[in-house]
DNA sequence: CATGAATGAGGATTCATTCAT
DNA sequence: TATGAATGAATCCTCATTCAT
């Protein structure tokens, strides 16, 4: 995330074109796939010549990297707001379930590229800078799972291997906030599936008192 | 799915010749993707020369089809005979996972195909009869409906919308599923992962008596 | 220089083509150097479709390099033969020097392209196998540099450095040849102009008897 | 060669800022001939905007033809100079040596260029003013013609067609000084060189006396 | 049927040139 | 005048599909 604040207008023009160019292309990779989308579509798109594209980036590939990086430092950020604006593991991942769905709800593209990459359900490209994607997936992860023991700790949750638990929201949650976004429908509840879906996540790991 | 008895020699050699070649290409299409296969690449691993894929199929996309279809087929089976070998809906939940991570231990790239076309994680390619699978999706969807319908007449799952729920489990266990089977590990403990979708699953969706 | 022998007809009609592209391209990259040769070009003119190029080379590169050689081995026979065929270093270098005069007559575009390279009069592409020509061309030399020895040992020829003379005289030689060649002009005198050649280098080389 | 007395400072910068650019582009068209030498290297080895470039040519291919010229006429420069400075043809053609020489040490890709055009090594490049480069080459070789047949006449030379001699003279020494430039050794024994190459092509020339 | 050479449409990328600032 | 972002024509290369053998 850069600090955009002490930049040259020239530089923060620069980062607003990029911006845009990415914006353009993602709904491209989303719904085609990085092999099937054409830097003609994207240039189209972004109404930019299709040269020009290579004047912020050095290539399709780095287009797409961009992309995924952006969404994997927004939804560490998104983590880590839920967590400090929280006190109790349910609470976090009440906010945070909420925080990603309407996340989702305005960046749906850019959430599906993610979704696609973390889940390993492609590997259409070979992102060179993998790595950073995914230690920072790991460090969100690692996040999660501290609240997920101190809730175990404080018997709010049952015991269980936390990791596999942060994983399985992670592949209930994603999952199915990207089919009620995706799947042609013709109005969205917000509400009734975040409650929805913490009902069922919850009353499993929630440790019943008697 | 063909049956198989009444068929000449050559129409089962051309069936067994198909089903070669598909096995050679799945593997390609789900670590790749469609657009990034290649032909090339699949006559080479199925040992065919490249035109001879296409006195078995019209195309690199029919190929493709093929294998989502029977995966489709295979899957509208396996909920089928969970069914009939189950008498109350907590069984045939458990038997249904447990055959769906059986079967997707054995033929993970098939599972990949799949799970990216029914969770609409990309559309890299217009499946032209993708109607055949959609409506064999909602089939089986309505199958496991009434089964979860039944549980809640008898109380024994909460009340619940079962197509919300039927989708929540569909976009739980399988990513999950595909999750753990390309996810580089060590060892897979088939048994303490099925128990723990289940635990979580279930202990929200069954009623709790006291 | 491949055995023709032993191949089967598939590897003589490979080859065949081979040299057909390689004919059609040499024009170009002779008249043109190797950057503003257009692969479209190529296959226009060696009435191949653009793609089929490439069922023989692996690109432009590729073709450029395989001439080269070529002519680096035609050549390297052309040395072996005069040496051969010919018992002192004065009818040696008379009947080198016809040998070449012919070679270039005949495959003038070849000619160019093999001055260029060893001449270091361009290097608009790095030759990745450089060294094979590099070593033969040194190869070559050498043999001229041991009869050029012979020669001063018999008192026939001056006493100089060997080296140099063979470098002055492939520097006198190709690069004239070369003009003769190249230069628009109405007749060629192939007779006189190797006397001429050989009066100017043979009376400077040739030890005077009083 | 412009008269640059009587020009105003804007004038003259111009001029001045045309041989930096020209300085900077040299070196790249003699590495990598014409069409792989990039604007975007010329304008950074330069210091210059791409833009600017420009502002002092009408394109790339007005730099190149503007240094092929300068040194077309820096040729004709030394070529008059030393028919000035001697009286005998023999000495003309020691200190033509000489000065060609030293001018290709201090400018030796800009020789390059010179002698590729000259040469007929390439024609990657269509010169649209090349009359004006071969003309003034025509003109030269005049000069040197004409100081040949009057060695011809006073016997110091042999008797033999000048023209060709002239152009032998030409493509022996011009590629032999350009190699012992731009091949990779040690050090270059200036003196040695010159020697060796007037000896080989005096003492052929220079009519023996008994 | 089996094959793989031939093909050309299509796509990523480069770069000389233009032009607004 | 100096600049470099914008542009699209041009180019290399890929690959699904065809077809002669």
């Amino acid at each position: 995330m850069v600090d955009e604040k002490n930049l040259s207008r020239k530089e923060r023009e620069r980062i607003f074109r990029r911006k845009e160019i990415m914006d353009a292309a993602v709904r491209f990779f989303a719904q085609k796939g990085f092999s099937a989308t054409t830097l003609d579509e994207i240039a189209l798109a972004s109404e930019f010549g299709k040269g020009t594209l290579y004047n912020y980036f050095s290539g399709k590939e780095e287009i797409y990297t961009a992309i995924v990086e952006e969404v994997s430092a927004t939804l560490e950020e998104i983590v880590k707001s839920a967590i400090q604006e929280t006190s109790t593991p349910i609470d976090f991942i009440e906010l945070y379930t909420r925080k990603l769905f309407n996340y989702c709800l305005n960046n749906c593209f850019d959430f599906i590229l993610y979704v696609r990459e973390v889940a390993h359900f492609t590997t259409d490209i070979y992102i060179t800078d993998r790595n950073m994607i995914v230690s920072r997936h790991e460090r969100v992860k690692n996040l999660i799972v501290e609240r997920l023991k101190e809730g175990m700790v404080s018997k709010t949750l049952k015991k269980a291997d936390p990791e596999k638990l942060s994983t399985l929201y992670e592949h209930l949650v994603f999952p199915y906030i990207l089919f009620l976004i995706t799947a042609p429908q013709q109005k969205l509840d917000e509400d009734e599936e975040i409650n929805l879906i913490l009902s069922v996540f919850f009353n499993g790991i929630i440790q019943k008192t008697k």
